[in-house]
DNA sequence: TTACTCATGTAACAAGTTACATGATTTA
DNA sequence: TAAATCATGTAACTTGTTACATGAGTAA
């Protein structure tokens, strides 16, 4: 089965419309819905891998630049379905660094808890107002994945809140 | 600064009273709310390490077991409150599958769409209706991570039906 | 005494990170 | 021609995974 950066890779590739290695790189880079640090260490071994099981093809770019043009192969657009689509992976709740600190919060002393959710809401309005500019420009890939993150950005002020007030 | 993965243990012996490396271990094997396995290659050597950083002291428990009782130190304690604190990446959004995969199930043709959205929505439900099982018999540390996993899953839910009627 | 749970650990592997290295092409 | 960008890749390291190995204590 795909990890959960290969079957990204392969969308990047299919659904962006990413042409190069170097494309689907700067794509995790600048995403501001998705974690990854969009390393060369990451991008390229995945890719060759990928390459490796059959799933994506490479041919040399028209136009002189040493770019590689990719393409997702029948058996990959195959396997991307499958990932996709697999019930069990999408429903795992994943790895939220808010969530796995939210009890150590209510156990902190008041103004201590008071001080760590004050600074955590701050950093999540940026967040959210980071969001709400750039989801205007962001394509049908991103912008869903934009609007959730939103969404969870707004049910995490929301806890903090009622937290607070309590 | 420490992972996720070193806070969370931290945090297991700090706030929930655990005591030896296997009662840490066993308490990531069976939590709903946090993605990770548990095993020993994980847990063992990250307690090595915080022991080696002077975060965690140990010393044999009484009654002839071999299992070693675990503390955490004073620099154990501030490293924790650092961790747990710290509002850059306490706001991060996290891995999630299901944000990653949303924009992509949208690109599926309707029938193949309608297929995803409703295994997975199943899915979330079978998660729902076991954190709701669980989360009266969840202590104080566990309980605020499971209502924040429950309303993510229903956020999720609710997308997913309005992602249908559109 | 057999099976289960408690308890700790290592080995081989997978897959990410940062940092470094190289070179071509384009633009100021 | 100098700087920026496009483009690909490797090396050393970190940290997770599964699978295996070992042994003590407890309950049937």
């Amino acid at each position: 089965m795909l990890t959960e950066l290969e079957g990204a890779v392969l969308s990047e590739i299919r659904d962006r419309g990413r042409k190069t290695a170097f494309q689907v790189r700067s794509a995790f880079k600048s995403s501001p819905s998705v974690e990854w640090s969009g390393s060369a260490g990451s991008v390229y071994p995945a890719i060759k891998r990928l390459e490796t099981a059959g799933l994506i093809a490479s041919e040399p770019l028209p136009g002189g630049r040493q770019a590689m043009a990719l393409k997702v192969t029948e058996a990959g657009e195959a396997a991307l379905d499958a990932w996709a689509s697999d019930p069990q992976r999408a429903a795992g709740v994943g790895l939220d660094p808010f969530r796995l600190r939210s009890g150590i919060w209510l156990r902190l002393e008041p103004e201590a808890q008071r001080a760590a959710l004050d600074g955590v809401a701050e950093a999540i309005r940026a967040s959210i107002a980071a969001h709400e500019r750039d989801v205007a420009a962001a394509d049908p890939i991103e912008r869903p994945r934009m609007m959730l993150a939103l969404r969870l950005q707004r049910l995490r002020l929301d806890w903090i809140e009622e937290t607070l007030k309590s």
